[in-house]
DNA sequence: TGATAATCTTCCATTGGATAGAAGACGATT
DNA sequence: AATCGTCTTCTATCCAATGGAAGATTATCA
């Protein structure tokens, strides 16, 4: 049995966000079919403590407490990812990742080694630059503007598979929202295959996870397959952590 | 009026971020004084929506909706801080700017320009090393591993009055840090100065606020002035649209 | 291994806080 | 000035939230 006030609170929130971050207090009645006075009652709660703003124009948007919050709870993200992680490592045998883009950067954030003797590694906080990894790749291939971060990074060559031209990274990033999978083979080190899925908070690509090892045993591996299982692990992660559940 | 369990929805929440993102029931009870009864009941519908989680130690911890919720909320940072930095360029007739940083870069988020002829322009969304800009100064100044940021991006010669050292460059944080506020003296640009001051959310530096315009008619305004003026600005506008609101 | 302590979870009688319709206020449009 | 759309405030009613008690779970200690 659940606090109905909360619920409420919340669902008020859920409208904001679902709003572009602001509305006015009938498109959040429509939204949540409650009535304006108990929206009123739960807005001026909020704005109290600085959840909710009101601009000058009498519309509500959300307020920077929740960017306090919420980026302490940014700081967890990593942690919660080991047991999806752990599923790909057994469902691959190779060693998994998330990482997240940070500015124009790929930047690790969580990973669970394989158990192999042979095994990729990748240490959390690892900065890399986008176009030479699968879950860089991944990270672009939803970004609103692309092909302006690799106008600022470039796409220098790392081995004589990478990737070194926008246009090509453009295609390669079409292919990649398509199919909903990147691989790196051999772009970023020679001698090595990743394959990549993405993790998404129900309306964004919020981070990648991938499996990466030894190009003779990645390429063993169905790729199809392979992609079908660890989406289906991201989807799970992405629907469990950060989409919305409606009361 | 408020909600009363909406506000104790809230002060759970930010008892959670007061403790590092997660913590038990009698930690969340002695820090808000609160009956276990009612806590559980709280955390239980906060549960349901994804806002907390539960540890497999039975501990709770802020969940990933404040995740998608909170970057949902700083989208909207830089439009907040527009009567802010209005005030600023009111105080010293220069255009202002606020700042972020995204991974290794400094991000301009927001500007409100000088109303003179003569006036400092930079595009919101261009991006630019720390070292030599007096808001790169700031945001690395509180920075937990900064050395690591200059030694990734370097400090490339930008004028002969550019930093160029690691070693320097963490001398100039401490004064920055000591002082409460950054200059660019031409670091960036030939002829353009710059005073930067740090936004917080009331625990970290969240943003930089800053005025620049030429040499000239910055060094005529008395410094330590200028920046107790700052400082006031933008303090006001960390607490008026981050800091915590105790119910 | 059993006892104890600390912590967490569930229940439910009671009551006071939340509700929501109505009325009034405000701002935009004609 | 009149009208419309939207927002804000009020308050009688009632049901949702409370919180103490009891039970359950886990950790610690001898």
């Amino acid at each position: 049995m659940s606090v109905q006030s909360v619920e409420r609170a919340l669902d008020v929130l859920e409208a904001l966000a679902d709003h572009g971050g602001e509305a006015g207090l009938s498109e959040i009645a429509a939204r949540t079919g409650l009535p304006y006075g108990t929206i009123h009652r739960l807005l001026q709660t909020l704005l109290l403590r600085g959840y909710v703003r009101q601009e000058s124009d009498r519309r509500y948007a959300l307020g920077g407490a929740l960017v306090r919050i919420g980026g302490a709870a940014e700081r967890l993200v990593g942690s919660w990812a080991e047991p999806y992680l752990a599923k790909m490592v057994e469902l691959s045998g190779e060693t998994a990742n998330m990482a997240v883009l940070e500015g124009d950067f790929v930047v690790y954030v969580a990973q669970v080694p394989s158990p192999r003797r042979l095994r990729m590694f990748a240490e959390v906080g690892r900065r890399v630059l986008p176009h030479s990894t699968a879950v860089g790749k991944v990270l672009l291939a939803d970004h609103p503007n692309a092909a302006a971060v690799f106008e600022r990074t470039g796409l220098p060559r790392r081995t004589d598979r990478t990737i070194t031209t926008v246009g090509a990274m453009m295609t390669e990033l079409s292919l990649v929202a398509d199919r909903g999978y990147a691989m790196d083979l051999g772009e970023e080190e020679s001698g090595v295959h990743c394959l990549a899925v993405p993790v998404a908070d129900g309306a964004r690509v919020v981070a990648a996870m991938s499996v990466s090892g030894p190009a003779e045993r990645i390429s063993a591996l169905d790729r199809d397959e392979l992609a079908r299982g660890l989406r289906k692990i991201a989807d799970d992660f992405g629907a469990e952590v950060f989409a919305p559940r409606p009361g």
